[in-house]
DNA sequence: GTCTATAGCCAGATAGAC
DNA sequence: GTCTATCTGGCTATAGAC
């Protein structure tokens, strides 16, 4: 897992103790511990702790948007790309559960930087999606609802549960392992409802 | 709005201050200005950084937790709960749209510190609310859901797009003035979908 | 490419006059 | 209680040997 290539090394670590600990909590040296390196290679490879911070802030947000313009764009009916979302979207966050929260952290602290990304096939977007429900709601094969509201309905359902994880384990007293079991029934729990709440 | 009581101006500034930059990012110097006063006045009054963060947090964390126990501890229905819910929940929260990022936030970066808050009535407690789902589902009142699933959805729909707002807006293209509108909107149409995917 | 040593700066904190 | 001036420590960043 080491040395394969030390700038992957040190991203790696980085992305660890930024989603930790935030841009402004974060210590080049515990990076550098983490990565099991001298604080100096930081420098060689990244140049500067922003420079750095973009290039983990980057790697993220590259993984997140095509994850969901590939669900929004396909050919899919609306029900289908609802339960694809689902299934694949919370796949994909237990996979790399820090990517939610250390997104929104970021941008909240930081909105004019994070716009820097959102150019090219980065920006995720949603757009394919509202115009199909416009369309199914005027075939009739849905109910009415603003597009918006269910796309974030969609969002709020899947994502909010990581988001607040830690919120949530202490006041619903839950473990790690029955977190695990409610996201994993969520992937089709959550599908069933929204499905249900347009179905004509 | 000023000198009525220093102490309290502090603590206003301080929140503006530590919701935007968070603990970590906020500059004592930054406070003072936004508070008009000197920096020294912050030592005089809170000691250190660290106090003056506890403070206002403490104060964030004590608003939000009787809130919830409000609405979970009543004599309602469920259905009378969600809707109460919804409706007052969104309504306390357009008022301090910074609390759930901010709580989350700080949360997340340093979860052993935020313990020491959740104690006496400070500890928003769902339990009474989750045993009640319970014995409605066994009256045959609603249909069969896992308790802590319900009180998921009903915490996501409400509550995420305010910590993702940020985002939202951005991906969603929303205005600060479509967002109000949204937010509006959902008082009464989360509750609706949510009645309507428990109810037998 | 990797390391040690250190420069330089910035922010939190305090001393002390008023 | 409020201010100015200043100390101190910690952290980013670089110089330079190997």
């Amino acid at each position: 897992m080491q040395d394969l290539n030390t700038e992957q090394n040190i991203l790696n670590a980085a992305i660890l103790v930024f989603q930790r600990k935030g841009m402004a909590g974060a210590r080049m040296q515990e990076i550098a511990d983490e990565a099991k390196i001298n604080k100096a290679m930081l420098h060689y490879y990244f140049r500067n702790k922003q420079l750095l911070f973009e290039a983990v802030f980057m790697q993220a947000f590259s993984q997140l948007a095509p994850q969901l313009n590939l669900i929004f764009a396909s050919n899919d009916t609306v029900f289908e790309k609802i339960r694809k979302f689902n299934s694949n979207y919370i796949d994909f966050i237990l996979k790399n559960p820090y990517l939610p929260t250390f997104i929104i952290q970021e941008l909240n602290n930081n909105p004019e930087f994070v716009k820097k990304f959102m150019v090219h096939g980065n920006k995720p977007d949603p757009n394919p999606f509202l115009l199909q429900i416009e369309k199914e709601i005027t075939l009739g094969k849905i109910k009415k609802i603003k597009p918006k509201q269910l796309l974030l309905n969609l969002l709020s359902l899947s994502v909010f549960p990581f988001v607040a994880k830690t919120m949530l384990k202490l006041v619903m007293d839950v473990s790690d392992q029955e977190f695990l079991e409610l996201m994993e029934e969520r992937k089709t729990l959550i599908s069933e409802q929204i499905i249900n709440s347009i179905k004509v």
